[in-house]
DNA sequence: AGGGACATCCGAAACGTTTCGGATTGCCGA
DNA sequence: TCGGCAATCCGAAACGTTTCGGATGTCCCT
């Protein structure tokens, strides 16, 4: 049985290729028994539209992108498998496919969006990891392209975004362990090209100041995002004449480095040295003991942003639309003094600086 | 600037579109002047060719799919994301995109693939955790289209698979256990449907036979492959009259929850009770104590199938390639009766079983 | 009887690319 | 002088779909 094409179908039911299209297209100026009789057989051949061909007359090929970020030496957050489960789950119920990309050492960042954009493979894209004067954003904003961003930036443009308000949490945590007493408190911060690592930062800071408690530069240091990197530079830290109490990370894979930095240096985790992380990975709950973080709802954020790009590809939001959500601090054993052999049961705490989900109109 | 075709490059510069097409194209009928005209006015337009009319003519898409696996409740495995960036990584390198599809309600899981391969979607496809009997192998058998898939089955028929020797890995850490002075082991196999977990089954069933060492049926029992599912399993298993001194499981997520059952029986992992998993899921190495397990070279996997699946498509090999990885046991704090505050140092074994990467062509 | 309204169908162009099968030159050797 | 050959170029068809603008026929109303 050769390929069913429109073609076939006209021919076998000796209608127009016209009559077949519209036929299967739900149209209504097509008598009931033909159709009925044009579905028959369409059924029989088992066909299916060519999705290139449609694609290509419709200029619209209900797919998104999504580029991997490429950004620091390892790979993905270990919370990606569940921002793509999110965005796949919205994708699919819409009927859009999911198209994957890996920048390689050919191939640049920009030339796979160029290729996405230009090429007409996809209808919009999803950013992730958005950076400081971010060539991407700048690049899909000069095109009029449909895209929706994880993160903020601090171009002075608006389009589609969610994140996830990372300056109050820092700020969440560092108050946190400043209550549990600390005062000399480090805080390994990101690559600070990366935007979450700069609201991360600050609201360290902010919560700082606000409760006069002095920094102590030599205490604050960039880091990469791995746990390697992690556990080198705590090793570091905790090697000088006065060491912190307490370290807290940008995110948690550097945290696991540290708690192992910890542990290396003959201290416990918990009871010595207080650990805080930020994303809440999978592995943060196991640990042990487990570690205090950050909690960001990242499937629901991948669902958030898959729906709002849909909105925008469909023209039925201007694109500025933008939400800023809480994120939640989870507290368990890595900045416990009063117990740390158990991980401690679980507890959530919505912030108060900012309730629940926010929406935010530039 | 309206949008860069071929028919733009040629009215700009007088010539056909054929002439352009076959001086893009890198033709050797093409003067070498003209040549380089058309290219400078292609990259002033800032011509990208349109992928989908390419794509139509040529009958090739240069993507590759990937379903997600829907199986069990629990979303993919930890290790997806290690997965996903092999196969990304090596489509990045040959050129090809990679199109991921999450099947839902409404969509069922072989209607995506009948999309995908009718619809001219993709030009290949790949599989994982392969099931018993399954559907999709034999869809794609059907219809000769190309595909590569993580896993056995047991058709009987010869396809390109890569897959890892779960037999002599379950056998592998039986024999650990055994070694360790354990009698009574318990398995919590994953559900029967799954054709690795009949090979690790198989696995383990070989080595305690091959010790003497007597298997109690009442400590074989199914088990979903979550966390939850693998902490009410044990708890069962550990109210038994005659619990079982050692806990191995199908995959690591189910091993975690036996950790945590074991702990809240007031019982300590590693010194009253080994457990053992399989997957080396990265946050097995973090759990404390550690968790012996078995692991699977997952990133090199999927960039091996994604290689082989290429061949497949470009006729080079005939599509019964296929491969055994010799799995590694990787001991850790969970099966250590000497040691168990900090995790041991971490030992990597290579079974004696299989050598290497081992070669099978049916 | 004429006209309009409606139901049903179809031809042809278009989307942007590749490619087959020539067509047009200019030049060389015999 | 002419056949032939190489170097360049191009027209047209094809890939499979959607859609615009009718075409045809039927029926009813006035």
């Amino acid at each position: 049985m050769a390929k069913a094409t429109l073609k076939t179908i006209a021919r076998a039911t000796g209608y127009s290729i016209t009559t077949v299209s519209r036929a299967l297209g739900g149209f209504d100026d097509v008598n009931e028994e033909t159709r009925r009789a044009i579905l028959d057989e369409a059924y029989r051949q088992g066909y299916e539209p060519n999705l290139q061909a449609r694609a290509l007359q419709k200029r619209r090929s209900q797919t998104i992108g999504l580029v991997l970020p490429t950004g620091g030496p390892s790979f993905p957050d270990p919370f990606f498998a569940e921002f793509l489960a999110g965005i796949g789950s919205e994708t699919a119920r819409s009927g859009f496919d999911l198209l994957v990309s890996t920048p390689s050492a050919e191939i640049s960042e920009i030339d796979v969006y160029r290729r996405f954009v230009a090429g007409g493979r996809v209808d919009g894209v999803i950013l992730m990891r958005s950076r400081v004067d971010d060539v991407r954003i700048r690049f899909l904003l000069e095109r009029h392209f449909p895209f929706a961003v994880f993160g903020r930036t601090d171009l002075n443009e608006s389009y589609a975004y969610i994140d996830v308000d990372g300056r109050a949490g820092q700020a969440a945590m560092t108050l946190h362990l400043i209550e549990l007493g600390h005062r000399r408190i480090a805080y390994m911060t990101p690559p600070s090209t990366l935007m979450f690592a700069r609201f991360r930062l600050q609201g360290f800071y902010e919560a700082m100041a606000q409760k006069g408690v002095p920094v102590d530069e030599r205490l604050v240091v960039e880091c990469d995002l791995s746990e390697n990197a992690g556990k080198h530079r705590a090793l570091q830290l905790l090697k000088l004449d006065n060491p912190p109490t307490a370290i807290m990370t940008g995110n948690d894979l550097m945290a696991i480095g540290v708690m192992n930095a910890v542990r290396e240096m003959g201290m416990r985790v918990g009871r010595d040295i207080a650990v805080g992380g930020f994303d809440d990975i999978p592995a943060a709950e196991h640990l042990n003991p487990g570690l205090t973080t950050v909690r960001q709802p990242i499937f629901h954020i991948g669902q958030q942003l898959t729906l709002r790009l849909l909105q925008v590809i469909e023209g039925e939001i201007s694109g500025e639309q933008s939400t800023l959500l809480a994120p939640e601090l989870i507290l368990r054993g890595s900045s416990n003094h009063r117990q740390h052999d158990r991980p401690e049961q679980e507890v959530g705490t919505h912030l108060e600086t900012s309730t629940d989900i926010r929406k935010a109109n530039k």
